[in-house]
DNA sequence: CGTGGCTTTGAAACATTTCAATCATCGTGG
DNA sequence: CCACGATGATTGAAATGTTTCAAAGCCACG
């Protein structure tokens, strides 16, 4: 189909949804827009400028970086509430993508500064910053010196650690989790196919899985 | 702790030069001890309370983080002129280690706090912190779908980046090297005999050489 | 001169990728 | 309602790259 632009803005002067947290004065809910962006939508683009501050309201968002052989190692991926698209840079190094169908709240930095948001801001991006820091650090330890099951454990598990469900989503789908993971989808697909007939994790369908034992699947994580 | 610390961001939260040693106070060179580290001695290790500020001086030093077994991840290199030590939780999740002899200047937060180093401290830890991440991001890149040359190639460009002499010292031997990039010590010297046929590099030593054809290994970094 | 630490090389074992084919799911139109 | 094509997931077999294990080489140092 045809890159339709579904999205549309709703100026909206106090929303709150679920998923947000709820600070003391929000002002990011209080000024930002909300946008729609359909799934494999582009929120922002490598080289654009950093002029904006992003929230996911609900949905997920992959952050990615499009390189000339067509690998596409991606950043990070986004959930309910989370602050992204603060680069340290002036530009956008990487691209965001909706995932899924999504909605997003977003403000301009100048706006925010400018409602006296000033101190609230840097609090923002201290905060997100230091979480990208922590979660790029986690994501190293995951790809150097770990097998394709174990990176696939870890994944699992770390889904199911942010999801307090039984039923665990999985946002992405196998491709994203490979581009993620370093690996191929095929080899995700075996790695998931392994854990299942070991009875460590059970499919419900490709999207969505229960853990069957923790400990196991800890185990593997963790090696 | 922490809170005190980035409640006031520093006003410009873009990136800026990695490693600019010299700021207009240098508070930190003012109230720092001078300490001598030999070689594989421990700077300060996981678990230590995050108290102190840290500054290379002379030598290179590396962050790692020890597994049950045995794997060591290695988190980043620290050289010439860099700060280090600035985890962002309380206590520190990386051992430091000289990976040389080395000269590394201390300094206690309380002490440059009370020292009236209040706003350069934070500019120090956001400065640190930005730089941090885009390594880390940079160094995720690296590991993600690359090879073993692409990487051995990214990480002797990354070297000759740094330092403006024809001849590039190499700091680490070739198991902080495989360790960092996430291959074994074995692929990885192969790697490097076989850019040497190729005559991309000239190893003077097992730890100098001279880049013998830059477009040559700008190509096979850039995968 | 010999010892110990680190690097290089070789051959076989192993894990992951590649290429190709099949399967499942889902929305669409006959 | 079923057939159809489209998309994404799974499976298989062969090819490839990296690791593992083992041995030899190099170099600094006592």
């Amino acid at each position: 189909m045809e890159g339709v632009i579904l999205m549309h803005m709703v100026n909206e002067f106090r929303a709150t949804a679920p998923g947000e947290p709820n600070q003391p004065t929000d002002l990011m809910a209080a000024i930002g827009v909300r946008m729609a962006f359909a799934k494999d939508e582009e929120i922002y683009g490598q080289g654009e400028t950093t002029d904006f501050v992003y929230r996911v309201v609900r949905g997920t968002v992959r952050t990615s970086h499009f390189m000339a052989d067509g690998r596409r190692p991606i950043g990070d991926f986004y959930y309910d509430g989370e602050l992204f698209g603060l680069e340290t840079r002036a530009q956008h190094g990487l691209t965001a993508e909706a995932l899924s169908d999504c909605i997003v709240l977003v403000a301009s930095r100048k706006a925010l500064i400018a409602a006296g948001g000033d101190e609230e801001l840097r609090q923002l991006i201290w905060k997100a910053t230091v979480r990208d820091l922590d979660r790029a650090r986690e994501h190293l330890s995951l790809l150097v010196r770990k097998s394709a099951s174990e990176r696939v454990a870890s994944f699992l598990m770390g889904l199911a650690d942010r999801c307090c469900d039984e039923i665990v989503e999985l946002a992405m789908g196998r491709q994203d989790m490979a581009d993620y993971l370093g690996l191929t989808i095929e080899t995700v697909s075996r790695m998931i196919t392994q854990l299942q007939s070991a009875k460590v994790v059970e499919f419900k369908s490709c999207r969505q899985f229960r853990i069957a034992d923790r400990d196991a699947l800890l185990t593997m994580a963790a090696g």
